[in-house]
DNA sequence: CGCCTACATGGATACTTATGCAGTACATTG
DNA sequence: CAATGTACTGCATAAGTATCCATGTAGGCG
């Protein structure tokens, strides 16, 4: 039943929603980020909830929940990823479920952050070096469909 | 009557206790809170507590109450696993062999440099970014034991 | 002094968050 | 396939926190 594909993406997604949603600012309760994931697609209930801000160690101050280090105001938006793939991006080779993506040097940081940030399902992760990101992607398959994708950014 | 001198010292006294107490370690709850401060010759309720938090702009954490910025000073020497696991930690995905680890911003050097010392057989190696460390383990069933092992360790 | 206002506080209670338990969906093993 | 184990979840409820209301005190002022 398609609850299979619901129940399997569920935990790891949503939490991503959550990182995103505190992206915005903080958020008041427990009930008030459940409304908020309802409107974004997720039922999910406050026990729930509950655990993923323990899991996420979320931190709850006077102005709600919000992410554990995140200091700093420094809201600087940061660019796309098509700004950045088509500005740094060098190279794109792949190894099975890797990809190693070489950019100008001392662009990688960027790069990788743009790319963490852009949630891209296949993503797994990224590591950055100085002129190299290691991006980490669920399999060959969708290894191979990432780098089309960025290439065809450029 | 020495209420007097009791009620007119007392508010920020006390909320200079409190911020002593957390400088020895985040507290579980107002409940603790309330009796570490008894201990202390403060004898208030948790209804006033609540309110002095506020005031203090504590924040709460997994591990309880704590100042907001603290921000947690790593040095010299390499704690464990287990600690630098259950403070830094935020997250575990898995991707074939490998392991992306998510840690809370700045934490992925101390976390990964951790993995490596521990010398679990499992782990061939790691790299680590800013707030991701890559752990590459022998193979898929190797790299899934190691997940709940780290994941335990929380 | 008598009166008014502003604070600090505790008790009771409304509200919010955490957790024990049980159920579902797989995955793995024999 | 049956048996067992793991991950994830909701419900019910326990545990923890915030807030309403009443009280007591201090300071200002006519």
């Amino acid at each position: 039943m398609q609850y299979i594909a619901f129940l399997f993406m569920s935990k790891t997604a949503r939490h991503q929603a959550i990182l995103d949603l505190l992206d915005d600012g903080p958020v008041e309760s427990q009930d008030l980020l459940q409304h908020r994931l309802e409107r974004k697609g997720f039922d999910v209930g406050q026990a729930t909830l509950s655990r993923d801000i323990h899991e996420l160690k979320l931190v709850k101050g006077p102005e709600g929940y919000r992410r554990a280090s995140k200091n700093l105001g420094t809201e600087g938006v940061l660019p796309s990823v098509m700004h950045l793939a088509r500005e740094f991006v060098v190279e794109i080779r792949q190894a099975q479920n890797l990809l190693v993506v070489k950019t100008t040097v001392g662009s990688a940081q960027p790069v990788a952050a743009a790319l963490d940030a852009s949630h891209w399902p296949e993503v797994v992760g990224t590591v950055a070096g100085d002129d190299t990101v290691l991006v980490i992607a669920t399999d060959k398959q969708k290894a191979h469909a990432l780098a089309r994708r960025i290439r065809e950014l450029s």
